[in-house]
DNA sequence: CCGTCTGTGTAACCCTGGTAGCAGAAAAAA
DNA sequence: TTTTTTCTGCTACCAGGGTTACACAGACGG
């Protein structure tokens, strides 16, 4: 089982799942046994798959990033729920009312998980309440999620959103080194993760560039002024720590 | 235990909790169990509290309408999140990973509910795993509220969203009589609820009204034409017919 | 019964931010 | 290389919807 997913990928899986928010503290040999249940799958970059029809398997990322968004067919807009990143599942709400999402999955990166069918994953949480312990602070942090967007989009202008989320992604290169946005967010990502658009995110970015709080380049930002952002982004209920 | 507050109130506890979304199919012993950590806890209409302050208690309401909304305190506007109904339980997220949930609740009708500490609450998670069958599918129910409350604000127009709120709340008096909007939602209740302004939801009313669509009186709506509602309400962001 | 309060109707204003469109730079594919 | 696609920068345009302000109605409280 396991021995075979470590010939083929170059992701140590037990060790990413003991560091994953759903799996952490976890025994190893339940955690063995839950493996065993799994397949991988691989998607490659770009590829967008409906609620429906990944519905009905649950699916964990080992590496690579997911973007979770609903869509607004009139307009072709997306809004993104989630970008979800290794260690996190998905689909998480059909997980837990067995209903599917009407959302749409795009694999942000190529994409390596595990799936299994959702009655199985159930069939874990109910035999094995200490997944729970895990599994429910995991709840917690995506409902405050998706609760802290929706209070965004409703409260704020495009301006503090965008700061906000920036300050979100900032990378810590080296002590001393500058501050980067965490790469591959394209303007077009940016936008639809504030509920945005593109011309307006770059129009943003401009202007803090002039001002000198930022500079970008192609596929790059770098934050020049932190506490100038930070001030910008504060217009809000609390905001949490880590990334 | 409960035979002090079935005396005091007029509310069948146990009846309520069983067809609450949180409780239904629940032994009934368990229940009795749980019930007896309960203490009862009422507020009148219009009282606020901060998720600070609630934060050490999980409370279940029996009676009355809770509103959790978040506020920027620069603007004093509030979005409604959640509108919890007798037999939903708050605060779910701080139930999940225990941290306090910067939110407001505010007492929409006098309210009546049960409250026990979120230590007492948790621990029954992990005892009675029964508990599970009931409140993982509630989890998921409360999610895709919030999901679909952040995707309709940054897809949708106000009147796509006002169509949509006042569908999800119509009420269905008798057959054949005429269909109007479960009482008590102000107009700056329902502004809330759509993450606008009362002025432009008055607006949009009167338009409607204009239209033959509806009909509003003081704390009143009624409505006239559900189809063309209906219609609104599916997606049209953006059209310039009519004079 | 009268003053006060809360909800509603309406108007003028104007600014954020979304639409449409194009052009150049970089990257990817051929 | 050349061609094609993906990102980015920039402009002109304008409308949705937010702000402010005031008047009146019914409800409420004393």
């Amino acid at each position: 089982m396991l021995a075979d997913t470590h010939s083929r990928g170059t992701v140590d899986v037990k060790a990413l799942l003991h560091h994953s928010p759903l799996f952490e503290g976890l025994d190893g040999a339940v955690l063995d046994e839950m493996l065993s249940h799994f397949r991988r799958e691989t998607w490659k970059q770009g590829r967008q798959v409906s609620g429906q029809e990944s519905g009905q398997r649950f699916h964990i990322i080992l590496s690579g990033r997911l973007n979770m968004a609903q869509i607004n067919p009139e307009t072709g807009r997306m809004v993104t729920l989630f970008l979800l990143q290794p260690g996190d599942g998905f689909d998480v709400i059909s997980l837990l009312d067995g209903r599917p999402d009407p959302v749409i999955f795009e694999a942000q990166d190529d994409l390596m998980m595990l799936s299994t069918p959702m009655q199985e994953a159930r069939r874990w949480i109910e035999e094995h309440p200490a997944f729970n312990r895990s599994f429910l602070p995991y709840l917690g942090r995506q409902m405050r999620i998706l609760a802290d967007l929706a209070g965004d989009l409703a409260l704020h202008d495009t301006e503090t959103r965008l700061a906000r989320l920036i300050l979100r992604h900032v990378h810590q290169e080296e002590p001393g080194k500058p501050l980067r946005l965490t790469h591959n967010l394209s303007h077009e990502s940016l936008a639809e993760m504030i509920g945005s658009v593109r011309v307006v995110v770059n129009r943003q970015l401009q202007h803090w560039q002039r001002d000198g709080v930022v500079v970008t380049r192609r596929g790059e930002l770098i934050i020049k002024e932190l506490e100038t952002l930070l001030k910008k982004a504060m217009h809000l209920p609390h905001h949490r720590s880590h990334s």
